[in-house]
RNA sequence: CGGAGUAUAGCUCAGCCUGGUAGAGCACUACGUUCGGGACGUAGGGGUCGUAGGUUCAAAUCCUGCUACUCCGACCA
């Protein structure tokens, strides 16, 4: 402490904060660093990174190393809290592991050559390799193989709060994508597969809990379970306009998957032809928007043409891709058939044009000389245009087993909006989202590279199959602030607001009430428990403290004045809300109570 | 890792083209006025102009190397 006695009374008046029941320290805005700040910093690029900096809950230290200032590290705290009480609800066992990993450990796992310069190794002072952990699988799989031992200690869950480095090439956003940054992982152990699901469903249901409790919109969603099959994995989502991963969802049950997994399902059945193929000069049409518009030829009438490189299983060469003009061609999906060479290759304006005898703008299905594979919805048009394979033609009024045989059909487009949900029930909606937690079924991977086994009832040593659960604590912090801002600032959910109260008097320096009245409310309601924000900042004039308070986000706000003073109440808003409802100065604290129920 | 850009006060930036003793706004300190939605005046404090070298009588300014940071892309269990 700067200055003033350590004893007694003295200690007590200067001493900023007062403890609440929550843990959560009450604080005076004098002696606290709120490092709120009125102009966006010129490198933030996304609003919760800007946010995060003018409200003063985080300062870079370097590329994706972020310092976090007081009022963030509450609400990072919070957001801790809560996993941690859920973890252990859901019968998981915290433990720490170090930041600093032996190489060793990442050699015999076979991922220290797979990682690769995102996972930060060094060298100690004896020669021995460490790294940065990036994650800890392989820790946790060496305690538990030296200290489980047998089925009957099976199943168990253990998980840490603890700092993590990826070396990423490139850190962006603050704090959602940086280097360092604060994970919960836990990680489960079984004797079989069966147990492993049970606690996955476990995980599932605890996971939910706690996106619930964090007062957050989001989605668990379907992820890749490719390897793994059956349930194996769910990524979960927070909605925000601004997140990186686009997810469609079904109107009409639990059925949502990341769009670039998410089956595209063609609907109705072809109409019958009602045109007749013709060949139409289209010297000027090279792209389906020139078409369209130089046309009038409606864009779910067309077909886009894309040609890639075939498989060697399927002879090598260039196979045509067809999807409807208004679509995408969703890469993941064509490289994971049979016919198309892995990864994805466009073919080269050479290639094509060797191949085929025209340009790119001028390519279609009829006549073509290579092969031809096309999405479920172009197998449903009926009197389209496409190219003719012959610069500046294309053909109009193309219809399939009339004009051509229809050739196989593949699901090859990115779902869209209001397309059928795959389940059968709904139709899909398509949101942003930003991923924040990931759930999965390992199996055996690390435990068997690792030797990490028990023996069964039959004193038979088993493999463990393993499950991994993550949360990005950091970011769930930023995705919180993506998903609830306005323009005056963040608005956060009750649970993780780095204060619930803001206790603002319009002028102390001038009213000798207000202070008195302030003092009183800010023991009573610290004394209720509530983590109030006592803004007893004399310099500061009443618009700056209430914009401090709007920035940082506190949910409550409680503002003292003496023009209220004269009939005995005190102006209430809440921060969603655009108008003061006064409030009796003897209600204030049971009316804090029933707005703030936890 | 490829492409582009930036680096001047705590923050946001001007000055650089055309070389000549370092600037503004915000923030900070003191005093005064004001004070129910980011007040005003006066006086201050604060910068080896990212760094190393070169050109020059003289470099924030021109040239070269290096470093850091940012953006776009690739990458991201």
């Amino acid at each position: 402490m700067p200055r003033g006695t350590v004893l007694g009374a003295g200690l007590c008046l200067q001493w900023p904060l007062s403890f609440t029941p929550s843990g959560f320290s009450a604080m005076r805005a004098s002696r606290y660093l709120l490092a709120t700040v009125k102009e966006t910093p010129a490198d933030a690029v996304v609003v919760s990174h800007q946010l995060m900096l003018r409200a003063g809950m985080i300062r870079k230290l370097a590329s994706g190393l972020y310092n976090w200032l007081p009022t963030g590290l509450r609400v990072l705290q919070k957001v801790e809290r809560i996993i941690r009480e859920e973890m252990n609800n859901a019968g998981a066992q915290e433990v720490l592991m170090p930041v600093t990993q032996p190489l060793e450990l990442w050699d015999e796992s076979g991922r220290s050559a797979g990682f690769g310069p995102e996972l930060l190794r060094f060298v100690d002072r004896h020669g021995n390799g460490f790294c940065l952990g990036p994650t800890h699988e392989e820790v946790i799989t060496d305690l538990v193989r030296n200290e489980v031992h047998s089925y009957k200690q099976l199943p168990m869950n253990f998980y840490q709060i603890q700092t993590k480095f990826r070396d990423e090439t490139r850190p962006r956003f603050g704090v959602m994508r940086s280097r360092e940054f604060i994970m919960k992982d836990a990680y489960s152990f079984h004797l079989d597969q069966a147990s492993l699901a049970d606690t996955y469903d476990v995980m599932y249901t605890a996971y939910s809990n706690i996106f619930d409790r964090l007062g957050l919109n989001y989605r668990p969603v379907a992820a890749d379970t490719g390897s793994i099959g059956g349930s194996g994995s769910h990524e979960f989502h927070v909605l925000a306009d601004s997140g990186e991963d686009a997810i469609a969802f079904s109107d009409g049950s639990d059925y949502a998957a990341n769009v670039e997994l998410a089956e595209a399902v063609a609907e109705g059945e072809r109409a019958a032809p009602s045109e007749a193929l013709r060949l139409v000069d289209t010297p000027d049409a090279k792209t389906i928007a020139e078409l369209v518009e130089q046309f009038s030829l409606p864009i779910d009438k067309t077909v886009k043409t894309l040609i890639v490189a075939a498989s060697e299983d399927a002879g090598g060469g260039l196979i045509a891709l067809l999807v409807r003009g208004d679509h995408e061609l969703n890469a993941l999906k064509a490289e994971k058939l049979p016919q198309v060479a892995a990864p994805l290759r466009f073919a080269t304006d050479e290639e094509i044009r060797a191949a085929i005898g025209a340009g790119p703008g001028s390519l279609g299905p009829v006549k073509l000389p290579i092969p031809c594979l096309v999405d479920r919805s172009v197998a449903l048009m009926s009197d389209f245009g496409a190219g003719a394979n012959v610069d500046g033609k294309h053909y109009f009024g193309i219809n399939w087993e009339r004009d051509l045989p229809l050739p196989d059909t593949a699901d090859l487009r990115n779902a869209v909006e209001g397309d059928p949900s795959p389940d059968g029930k709904g139709r899909l909606t398509i949101k942003r989202g930003i991923e924040v937690g990931h759930i999965f079924q390992l199996g055996t991977k690390y435990s068997e590279a690792l030797k990490a086994t028990v023996l069964d009832e039959n004193g038979k040593s088993v493999i463990m199959p393993m499950g991994c659960y993550g949360i990005g604590v950091t970011r769930v912090v930023a995705a919180a602030i993506e998903q609830n801002h306005d323009e005056r600032g963040i608005i956060w959910p009750e649970a993780i607001a780095p204060f619930q109260i803001a206790l603002i008097p319009v002028n102390l320096k001038k009213s000798p009430r207000e202070r008195e009245l302030c003092e009183q409310l800010y023991s009573e309601l610290t004394a209720a428990g509530f983590e109030v924000l006592y803004d007893d900042r004399e310099k500061e004039r009443l618009g700056v403290k209430l914009s401090d308070a709007e920035l940082i986000g506190i949910p409550h706000r409680v503002v003292v004045a003496e023009r209220g003073l004269d009939d005995g109440t005190v102006e209430y808003r809440a921060r969603r809300d655009s108008d003061n409802t006064l409030v009796p100065v003897g209600e204030i604290v049971q009316f804090l109570r029933d707005n703030l129920r936890r």
